[in-house]
DNA sequence: TAGGCCATCTGGTCCT
DNA sequence: AGGACCAGATGGCCTA
């Protein structure tokens, strides 16, 4: 049951061990002998089936001695818990795979997120996203609709009036962020003041309130853009959004 | 040392 | 019946 003991400081949450390799099974048989024979509740419990209810599955040395069978309660309780041992790897491996979509400084040196964490983040993640393309759809269709009118004020003024330059997209970023209030923190290193424990969200440059602050209120993401420390700015306006959230991922964190 | 986080076991429930 | 899913219990590791 020292599942942890080989991980470093980032604590990896899904053992290489493969479950259902042979010598994961002899070592899954010998954690649960050690598990059941150093625990007293499983004793109890295990001589309360040997008593006479073969029923319950719980399995244990003495009693298993005894009635090893075909169907031996106890390969059957070994099954069970290598396919829950599986389900919850599995269940850690998604896990892992969210931390790495994520915004989030990584590296041998940091702590992984917690599950919770991650859960939280990836949720302030997604709003963050869709208030972003919510945001550049909202300008795009502004400039054009400026455009527009612009080309349609050509056709009645006359072509002496100076040509209106196209404004790049980058020119109205101030007036966007007048409308949504920023926290540019973009230029701060991350990594560097990046606490080595306790990865939360302050990571992802939100004010970092406390997790159940976050719990109850995690949309306080929507009211604007946060900053990445150490990110390029992830609003679409001052920095064209990455394909995918792995670039944006190699672009600040740098693996 | 307390608290957080985690892996694992276990029994119950639901679904196919 | 067997498997998936879930929640409670337990114990280990790590950090403040």
């Amino acid at each position: 049951m020292d599942s942890d003991a080989a991980s470093t400081c980032s604590r990896s949450s899904s053992p290489d061990l493969a479950v259902d390799s042979p010598a994961s099974v002899f070592f899954a048989n010998k954690m649960f002998q050690a598990y059941s024979g150093d625990r007293e509740s499983v004793h109890l419990r295990a001589e309360k089936n040997c008593d006479r209810s073969h029923s319950s599955a719980s399995v244990l040395k003495g009693c298993a001695e005894v009635d090893l069978s075909k169907d031996d309660p106890q390969d059957l309780r070994l099954k069970v818990n290598s396919r829950e041992r599986k389900r919850m790897h599995d269940l850690n491996q998604a896990m892992d795979g969210l931390r790495e979509v994520m915004p989030y400084a990584q590296g041998p040196s940091v702590r992984k997120l917690s599950k919770i964490s991650t859960l939280l983040l990836a949720r302030n993640y997604i709003l963050m996203l869709s208030s972003s393309l919510d945001e550049m759809k909202k300008l795009v269709s502004d400039v054009y609709g400026a455009s527009a009118q612009s080309h349609s004020a050509r056709r009645v003024l006359p072509p002496a009036s100076a040509p209106v330059p196209q404004l790049p997209l980058l020119s109205l970023t101030p007036s966007l962020h007048t409308v949504a209030p920023l926290r540019h923190t973009s230029t701060q290193p991350t990594v560097a003041h990046a606490p080595r424990s306790s990865p939360t969200a302050g990571y992802l440059g939100f004010p970092a309130p406390p997790l159940h602050t976050m719990m109850k209120d995690p949309l306080h993401l929507s009211s604007g853009y946060r900053h990445f420390p150490g990110m390029p700015c992830p609003c679409s306006l001052c920095q064209p959004l990455p394909a995918s959230t792995g670039c944006l991922h190699g672009l600040s964190m740098g693996k």
